[in-house]
DNA sequence: GCTAGATAGTCTGTTCTACAGATCATATTA
DNA sequence: TAATATGATCTGTAGAACAGACTATCTAGC
């Protein structure tokens, strides 16, 4: 504690969100170059990756789980789909919603950004072991899993899709 | 390996990018809520914070740091200036720069949003028992230091200030 | 020692990003 | 049934970030 104490009046290291945000900074300079083809960059990524997972796949759900606007979210997606990658398609449970769905070219080319983002993420953790880095993903995982919302099945209002 | 396999081509669990970039606006929301009196909010506590340290308290080397860009830097510095939370001092090495120093004022703000800011931390990461929330503080700021630059005094070009 | 090139900070102007509000169609609630 | 809320789209705007120009100063190389 009192090392506690310490750090609040002195600057001896780095505080928890200046980390954050350095490591976030890192992760997405690098993650942009990786997949600098990709329509939306980073964000492109994680909406495809969100889409390609479970069946909570519309565009407000998306978009609520990744903090991104809804306005913003219907650009994205237009890029998305004119690149090709993607498709809205109507949600048969709410006839409002449109469901982002991956094409087959969509899907190819997740599983080709999904490796660089890979290598990415282990330059990032480059400094640790692969124990610590393992422990660290589990960490951050359950850290964010306390968070208001991430799993785009866990934004309220949506019914089981 | 083949779970890796597997989260690479399905979303089961949400990727690093993803929860980091959760747990940071988790983060920044109840940081501006804690400290809304501060100006600039979070990043104006943390170029307090850096401004409070190791000698390394140039706009430039804090910006570099932070990661904010120079002329945001400039109006940052003076809302808090405005605020009488701190001053611009010549850099007595260098006469092109600035130094960004505290008030007594600044101090006493700074040691009041760290206690606000702590809170929201112990909040943020409320569901890891205390071993596994220090872990991953260490964990962070470990990956945090392996990036481009973190601590002001690691800035290019800068003498030991 | 001198000079070319770089840098710190400030300022202006511009670009970019995010968002508010309006709208229509649809769903939900009371 | 009617009022209210919501998903997506669109337009317009606000705010944030940044580029470039500038002055004064520093650094590197000859």
């Amino acid at each position: 504690m009192t090392e506690t104490a310490e750090t609040t009046t002195e600057q001896d290291s780095i505080d928890f969100g200046q980390a954050l945000g350095s490591i976030l900074r890192n992760y997405l300079d690098k993650a942009r170059d990786a997949i600098s083809d990709l329509p939306g960059g980073p964000r492109g990524f994680q909406v495809m990756s969100v889409a390609n997972g479970d069946d909570c796949s519309n565009q407000a759900t998306i978009a609520t789980s990744l903090g991104i606007d809804r306005t913003v979210m219907t650009y994205l997606v237009d890029d998305l789909e004119k690149a090709g990658l993607v498709t809205r398609r109507p949600d048969p449970a709410d006839r409002r919603a449109r469901q982002v769905v991956l094409t087959a070219k969509g899907a190819k080319a997740l599983a080709a950004a999904s490796e660089r983002i890979a290598q990415v993420e282990r330059t990032v953790l480059g400094n640790l072991s692969d124990t610590d880095a393992d422990l660290f993903r589990q960490l951050l995982v359950r850290v964010a899993a306390a968070g208001p919302v991430v799993d785009a099945c866990d934004v309220p209002g949506v019914a089981e899709c």
